[in-house]
DNA sequence: CTCGGTAACTCGTCTATACGAGTAGGTGTC
DNA sequence: GACACCTACTCGTATAGACGAGTTACCGAG
């Protein structure tokens, strides 16, 4: 076995008083932006980096870190330290709740997914009934009860979007909306039939790291944000009829809106 | 002085084959999570929780670095660790380059900011040309070369937003929009007087994670994600007419966007 | 009173060491 | 050939110690 994968990297600069360890990321990041290691290539292991460049192994171990929380690099135990793969990107465009993409058998994630070429699922789905947060009561117009719906959304296997669906209890207490799966066009499509004619959507966007619990449900690595979605729908009386509350691994999601220049 | 914040802190779990750093990171974002450490309140120093769990220091780092990189606290060097304090959020609208909101003296983010009270700078002006990078002459219909408008946005001293304006040089060299400053309205005022009258955006946005670079410029704490927003605007004929490309501090903005149900 | 220095506290960087736990590949037995 | 095991490699967790550098408050000299 070679040494080490060296030749792609340098040696440190002892005159400078840039820290080693942000030395060794340097060299790293460099390294990786060069294409020098590509999507999923192994990096040198913590060892052969601390053989390299002659420091403590709690050196390397900071800039690998320092790494991974820039999100250019996933460490998994037992096998090494690799330059984080950029996953296929769902794009979402601002004609997605259009009413003609609506009525087909399938959900549009369904439809979507598939004419990409990608394997969708939907799991963890919940429906209750509950009271809502301050929140959630703000935006419907402070009902005293909502019913929730929630489910997570998948590609190939990996978790992309985790989403709540708020609506007033007087709306979809009784209706197929509170059945687990509400048939074809989903909730939007029942919400017209039973006479919500659906007028306009608001959108509200943040990004943050995730919580804990989220990295769980979602499977983030280190260095992935979220995008947190908060859609109100209104009818055409101007009433909020749904909140959907959406959050989203940030690497698989490109948001695309239009907006008129008025 | 007290010997310890604690009585906020319970004990760790020996029998958990949950890591002690985390055990310790848990106990502290609960009690953030509480409210019994309220934003830009002083955690207890490492020497306080060595003292209080009986671990080594590095063990207590590794536990404050988790809740740095969850963005909910930031280290200051020489004082201590605190909660994270979360700043003031501007709120994009999706109307925000109606017509009616140019015909000012100033630009957008100065009128809008300081509605909000808050006081508005920008800085790090370069107006230049260049050849384009792949991207953006993709987006603006393939120029030989652009003319380049870069700028920081800061809210009360703090930096916010870094944008980057690509118009055609056949459209904006020798125009107002080729200086410094291009007068009231900005460069949507110019670009309509020119005759480009403006029909429409598109927008994308992601979210990641701050390179160095973007570190530097928007003074981000770790934990921090960016977003970044492509916007292209079109004129009458569906001509691309300007590509601003932005970086914003996420801690510092919610996007809201209307979508039509058509 | 002002100014400078010191002391004590904070986090930042780095070393050296140890053991645990997940992974992969080879080896040897059945 | 199938399978269990062992081994060598990976990263994860934790300890103990050292020195550096930024901050703050106090105190003493001028």
């Amino acid at each position: 076995m070679p040494p080490i994968a060296s030749g792609l990297l340098g040696a440190l600069d002892p005159t400078s008083d840039r820290a080693v360890f942000r030395q060794i990321a340097d060299q790293l990041r460099e390294a990786i932006d060069k294409g020098r290691f590509r999507e999923g290539d192994k990096l040198p292991s913590e060892t052969e980096l601390v053989e390299h460049f002659g420091v403590s192994r709690m050196t390397v171990r900071n800039a690998l870190s320092l790494l991974q929380q820039e999100g250019l690099a996933v460490s998994e135990h037992g096998k090494g330290v690799f330059v984080r793969p950029r996953p296929p990107v769902r794009r979402l465009a601002s004609d997605r709740f259009a009413r003609r993409h609506r009525d087909q058998g399938k959900s549009a994630f369904t439809v979507e997914a598939e004419a990409a070429g990608s394997r969708p699922e939907v799991d963890s789905l919940e429906v209750k009934e509950e009271r809502p947060s301050q929140d959630i009561a703000a935006r419907l117009g402070s009902p005293r009860k909502v019913l929730a719906r929630r489910r997570r959304y998948l590609l190939d296997g990996r978790p992309v979007e985790f989403a709540t669906s708020y609506l007033p209890l007087d709306i979809a207490r009784d209706t197929p909306i509170a059945e687990p799966n509400p048939g074809p066009g989903g909730i939007y499509a029942r919400l017209e039939e039973l006479g919500h004619r659906l007028d306009h959507f608001d959108e509200e966007i943040k990004a943050r790291m995730p919580t804990p619990a989220e990295v769980r449900t979602l499977r983030l690595a280190s260095g992935v944000p979220v995008i947190h979605l908060v859609r109100t729908a209104f009818d055409g009386e101007g009433r909020p009829v749904e909140v959907c509350d959406t959050v989203m691994a940030a690497d698989a999601y490109v948001l695309a809106y239009q907006l008129p220049a008025t």
